[in-house]
DNA sequence: CGGAAAATTGAAGTCGGTCAATAAGCGTGG
DNA sequence: CCACGCTTATTGACCGACTTCAATTTTCCG
């Protein structure tokens, strides 16, 4: 019932979306099964997989990395849309050209389909549509919820929202939520929060010496305090270890 | 060939589309027709149309007048989403609730149809569900323009954006875009741009000073030098008169 | 080990928020 | 029609947080 239906919007209409966290269709038609039998591309650190008004060629899921989508204003300021992580399908979107610049944060993995095979597999599999169009909303709150994260007063507000989200993220991934690894630099952070890479390193800093989080190596977070981190996120304002 | 996917696609999901400026459908199959033949319904000023979670009943055109379209988040602060004026369309939406609180700014007319004539409508009018997937897209776009306005630095660049969106819009509807009505109050305007409205207040005052915009009597603003406030939108900096 | 990139830290300046007072609108009722 | 009172808008002063500029340290690779 909903195959036909987004197969053919999803010919006719044309809205950004970008980097999607479908959950994980269980394995089942045709879907998963195409794009895990699906050729393995790597890419470099700091390698670019496409940039925005190329060709949108392919739909590709990340297997191992991370990935950070953003955008360059006219300004020259550079505006970071999200990170995509494992299971993190980017590309989506019914445009013909990318909106949105893909970079590979680290050395990564993704597994992808050509526009035209996900097309065929949309045909097939009467589920991937209402994913499709469930991804659509997705993005549009994940586009409000950033918003309110921007719109958040102080740095530690952001910083802690921030790591909760990946943490969630990292969860959700199977992958231990208490250490964060934050493939990302800062400016990628100081980017997607709309702050400056000092703010967000004097930040980081604050909440280690409150020992609300311990930096680890590898760029790594350790959440030492979950419920005051989510105090913070929230607005509670600080003050003592 | 796209009015059955969107109308399928319609009772699927449930992305939180609500304050949507389509193309006004050309008098044509139904939904116009229906909409203009429909029942007009007075608010006054500062009544409320709907709240949040309230069930979705119609769907409205604003034929006169101004709405908000807000939410309060849970630590109390208000988030204004967007505005509406005469030609847009508002309650639109696939949850079964309202997302948002719609609020009438001044004395405002509205026309409706149920959801359920809408749905009818959107069987019939095969070019209205591709309008319908297009405003689902334009929301994203437009909560995406939204989070880089508010991450705009200064307050100058957030107000004179604020202001020649407002023009465009009037233009659209084919009003004198070098006067602009601001039916909303100072603190929708704050809340809209995530500032307060001592800010915006000096902001006006500011713009004025430098002879920028004037202010008219009856919550009016003339742009004067509209080269001047597109450099102050775009960032650059300001100076003398 | 060396060098460049990235992160951290420091100091000073600026902008917007907060608190507070004043002024301007606007509707109601005398 | 004007006066009154409440709401809204403006203006001022001060303060805090973030930015900017700059220096230093750390990290990461070759």
């Amino acid at each position: 019932m909903t195959s036909t239906a987004l197969a053919l919007a999803y010919g006719a209409a044309e809205p950004a979306i970008s980097p999607s966290r479908l959950p994980r269709p269980q394995a089942e038609g045709g879907f998963d099964e195409r794009l895990s039998s699906a050729p393995l591309r790597r890419v470099e650190a700091r390698e670019h997989l496409w940039c925005e008004g190329d060709q949108r060629t392919h739909v590709y899921r990340v297997e191992t990395g991370a990935v950070c989508i953003y955008k360059v204003l006219p300004d020259g300021r550079r505006h970071v849309v999200d990170f995509a992580f494992a299971g993190d399908l980017i590309g989506l979107g019914l445009t013909s050209e990318h909106a949105f610049n893909a970079q590979a944060l680290v050395a990564t993995r993704i597994k992808g389909l050509t526009v035209s095979a996900f097309n065929q597999a949309l045909r097939e599999d009467s589920r991937l549509a209402l994913k499709l169009y469930e991804a659509l909303s997705q993005e549009l709150d994940a586009a409000r919820a950033q918003l309110l994260m921007v719109s958040k007063r102080v740095s530690t507000e952001r910083v802690a929202s921030f790591l909760l989200t990946l943490s969630d993220r990292a969860q959700k991934r199977g992958a231990d939520p208490s250490v964060i690894g934050l493939p990302m630099r800062r400016v990628d952070i100081a980017d997607f929060l709309g702050l400056t890479i000092e703010t967000v390193s004097r930040t980081f800093t604050k909440l280690k010496t409150s020992r609300v989080i311990s930096l680890l190596p590898g760029n790594q977070v350790r959440i030492v305090d979950r419920a005051r981190l989510e105090d913070l996120a929230a607005g509670d304002a600080d003050g003592d270890a």
